[in-house]
RNA sequence: GCUGAUGUGGCGAAAUAGGCAGACGCAAGGGACUUAAAAUCCCUCGGGGUGAAAACUCCGUGCCGGUUCAAGUCCGGCCAUCAGCACCA
């Protein structure tokens, strides 16, 4: 008699057993085995401690580690946390306690819950982003950034949100802060930025170098929005000129007005030849007061104000046109001014129609009454130009490069790539963060603190909450200020601002290889030894934020020789939601969460991971139920209760043939994290088991290994019971490529694309051998009376024959 | 508005490269074991029609059309849901 499974003492057991062993950590090198590098997004600790979206994908990815290892792999899997943001401060601030202890408090809990699920992480290597250990390397990066020419204090317009301070482009939602949803508006302030759309180009082309899920390529893309185009210069009939970023050169013939963007400077320079100087100074007043939210509304009305006594000359033709400022162009893209084309795009026409502004058709090929004939329109449909001039008659592609050449051969345009995306803004006003290095010396400007003096402190303070006026809570304490030059010893002030959350989490992934290094930032041969990475996991809410930061983090370094690569991760995946059982994002207030622990306790950990992984295709979302739960527990159950009828060794001969399909099975869907199908095929091989009432040792050996790393508890303890040996001593079973070609096939046969029969022949048979063998089955013949006047055969596939009555 | 994804039984979902649609699991129903329940094991399970039954037959992957011997899969046009972006010149 078997003793029954007992998930809880089982894997209380080998979670101990790991530990004490160190079973999974790992060296650079390891003679004999390759490295690879599988990643997980290192979280931030939250006070709640493990949710089920957690258990969703460190179990995962923690099956595809365990599967890699099991296959001769050396692995580095490790974990840290991400503490340092908003996210920890605003707990700490609600607590009325220092974030350090929140933070050394919440990770404690983490490891705990994490080993609860006997996941096979290195822990040697664990590191926190705010530790002073790490975050002096991002300060030192920092600089390097710095010294770099990237990292610069520049006066600009930037995302305020009253409670948070200043945010970076990619922080706010539609108007609203994305960490507490307060509505933002726009600020002038001094702030550290990162020069990221210097690598806008590579950010962009360099995608096609990577194996990213394409939805996560296109998110990236689009977030970046590279556009070509062209920069053209208009001279001011009464002196002065500016210049336009157009994609749609072909238009330029069309042009009727131009539009600045309210806070364009050239503007100001122009104020003595402007009539209507109040009005303009009232509107742009008014667009200041406006949050972002209000000016990107769509469909709302346009608004601008004519500068009167102001014309803009079209450089082809010479035609002296109008200029307005409007707020519908952007001071922060391209040039801060348009050409604007009323015929060929929309905005255009609307604005048009409300300042009664002529349009001129360029494009032949639609009707422009009502509505502008835009470009995604008549783009690639051979359309082509009217009222142009020499151009007239050209189609669209071939007038796009000739007027081009034209007007760069005149030295009045040049081509030019422009970026939706932004400079990285790179301050904060806020107290948990690492302190920018930096020290404002009224004699040499900006300099880096001395690179052994690093890191500079957070330093310990009573009050930490954000100021009123928005300035740093560093900025009141004269003891970190206040400081000497590193540069020529006179009297300075340190930089109080402190860096946004996504700076620790932009190189976490570099340090994990050589965690304790004091020396350097990173060694370099560590570095050679995993990178990049081959498979990295996170949520899909990083997709424009930290994945692009990491992207361009470490293409700098690369430029810098810092680091090997230019692209970090090779492959980025992501899970899906887990919903709650009503269909409903879990939440407390919807009362529909489930508490991860209490699930390990009712069904073991192992039950929660096949769970987890069965549950649905990983990267879509999928709705808890405790059923499928209690199902994947059942699957163990029978696996374990297969102990009573396992004898001998070798193979059973009813069993070769599935046994080796499933091993290639899930070795191949794992290696796709395709866990779902993964499992099923595990069931589908079980089930065969009690149909055929017979296993050796050999082939129960095999299938504790191939269900190993999504039940690792269970699988050690049944080997252990079986005197197997032990998990990390085995190796992932070879396919007998043999036991998988059939003498004896089955081949569904078709009459006029109806399947009527399924017949079993030889596998060799030709086709004419098939079509007899086929007549012999009456539920088949019976349709093939007439005349046959085609068969179609595919080998080893289908037969379809088609009969003329 | 633009871009992308998705749409398959009562439910979660499978279906490598166009080749037996619904694998696997849940729920449901039936049976075995049991004093009983739980657990376990076995069977049935997309819909309509004919039939006592076995069986036979037609329909069926959001909707309409096309390509093909063959379409969940490819093409064209719609509809719905979700997500991202949102005046980007």
């Amino acid at each position: 008699m078997i003793k029954k499974y007992e998930h809880s003492s089982i894997e209380k057991k080998w979670q101990k057993y790991w530990d004490e062993h160190k079973t999974y950590e790992v060296k650079n090198h390891e003679p004999g085995k390759e490295n690879e590098y599988v990643l997980i997004e290192f979280p931030y600790p939250s006070g709640i401690g493990l949710h089920l979206g957690h258990c969703r994908s460190y179990t995962a990815i923690d099956a595809y580690a365990r599967k890699e290892r099991l296959c001769g792999k050396n692995v580095l899997f490790p974990f840290g946390t991400d503490a340092f943001g908003l996210e920890a401060e605003r707990t700490a601030i609600r607590e009325h306690k220092m974030p350090q202890e929140i933070v050394a408090r919440n990770i404690e809990t983490f490891h705990k819950q994490l080993k609860q699920l006997g996941l096979s992480f290195d822990w040697s290597r664990t590191i926190n982003s705010c530790d002073e250990e790490y975050y002096k390397w991002t300060q030192w990066q920092f600089i390097q950034f710095f010294k770099k020419g990237l990292a610069e204090k520049q006066e600009t317009t930037v995302n305020w949100c009253p409670n948070c301070g200043v945010l970076a482009n990619e922080e706010v939602e539609n108007g609203t802060c994305c960490q507490c949803h307060a509505e933002t508006t726009q600020k002038a302030k001094a702030q550290w930025v990162l020069k990221m759309t210097e690598y806008g180009e590579r950010l962009a082309d360099d995608l096609s170098k990577t194996e990213y899920l394409d939805h996560i390529k296109l998110s990236q893309l689009n977030w970046i929005g590279k556009s070509e185009g062209v920069e053209v210069d208009f001279e001011i009939a009464q002196g002065g000129k500016f210049s336009i970023f157009t994609t749609c050169i072909e238009t330029i013939y069309g042009i009727t007005f131009m539009v600045l963007a309210p806070e364009n400077k050239i503007i100001d320079s122009l104020k003595d030849k402007i009539s209507n100087w109040s009005e303009v100074e009232a509107y742009r007043k008014e667009t200041a007061k406006k949050s972002e939210f209000d000016r990107t509304e769509m469909n709302k009305e346009k608004t601008g104000v004519k500068l009167e006594g102001l014309s803009a000359i079209n450089p082809v033709n010479g035609k002296a046109v109008d200029i307005y400022i409007s707020d519908f162009v952007l001071a922060g893209y391209g040039t801060g001014a348009v050409m604007a084309v009323p015929t060929h795009d929309q905005r255009d026409f609307e604005f048009a129609d409300k300042f009664n502004i002529e349009k001129i058709q360029v494009i032949d090929g639609a009707d422009v009454s009502n509505k502008a004939f835009e470009k995604q329109d008549y783009l690639g449909k051979g359309c082509k130009l009217i009222n142009s001039e020499e151009f007239t008659g050209m189609t669209v592609e071939e007038a796009k490069e000739k007027i081009t050449e034209k007007i760069v051969k005149n030295g009045v345009a040049r081509k030019k790539l422009n970026f939706k995306m932004r400079d990285w803004i790179f301050s904060r006003q806020r107290y948990w963060g690492e302190p920018i290095p930096m020290i404002n010396c009224p004699n040499c400007g900006w300099v880096p603190e001395k690179e052994e003096n690093l890191p500079v402190r957070l330093p310990k303070v009573d009050s930490y909450e954000p100021t009123k006026d928005g300035e740093s809570p560093l900025s009141a304490i004269p003891a970190f200020v206040n400081c000497t030059c590193p540069k020529c010893g006179a009297k300075a002030k340190r930089e109080t601002d402190t860096m946004p959350g996504w700076a620790g989490s932009s190189w976490y992934f570099l340090r994990y290889c050589d965690p304790h290094n004091d020396k350097e930032f990173v060694n370099q041969d560590a570095l050679k030894a995993w990178l990049p990475v081959a498979l990295y996991n996170g949520g899909n809410e990083h997709t424009t934020r930290h994945l692009l930061y990491a992207r361009f983090w470490v293409k700098v370094l690369f430029d810098l020789g810092l680091v090997p690569v230019d692209e970090p991760f090779k492959k980025r995946i992501s899970q899906g939601l887990i919903l709650g059982a009503d269909g409903k994002k879990m939440s407390k207030s919807a009362g529909n969460g489930i508490d991860p622990r209490i699930m390990v306790d009712r069904y073991g950990a192992d039950s929660l991971r096949l769970w987890m992984s069965f549950i649905g295709e990983y990267s879509e979302k999928a709705v808890w139920s405790e059923e499928g739960l209690k199902a994947c527990n059942k699957l163990l159950n029978r696996i374990w209760n297969l102990q009573e009828i396992v004898s001998g060794t070798g193979e059973t001969q009813e069993l070769s043939f599935i046994v080796n399909q499933t091993i290639k099975k899930v070795f191949d869907d794992i290696d796709a994290t395709k866990f779902n199908t993964a499992i099923s095929a595990i069931m589908i091989l079980v089930n065969e088991i009690y149909r055929v009432n017979k296993l050796t040792n050999d082939e129960y050996k095999k299938l504790l290994i191939i269900i190993s790393p999504f039940a690792p508890h269970f699988s050690s303890e049944l080997m252990e019971i079986m005197g197997y040996g032990k998990l990390e001593e085995v190796t992932w079973p070879s396919v007998d490529e043999k036991a998988l070609v059939r003498n004896e096939i089955e081949m569904p046969i078709q009459v006029n694309g109806k399947v009527r029969g399924v017949i079993k022949i030889p596998a060799e048979f030709s086709q004419d051998e098939i079509l007899n063998e086929a007549k012999n089955y009456p539920e088949i013949a019976k349709y093939l009376n007439g005349e046959i006047v085609k068969v179609v055969f595919v080998p080893k596939k289908i037969m379809n024959i088609i009969v003329k009555a």
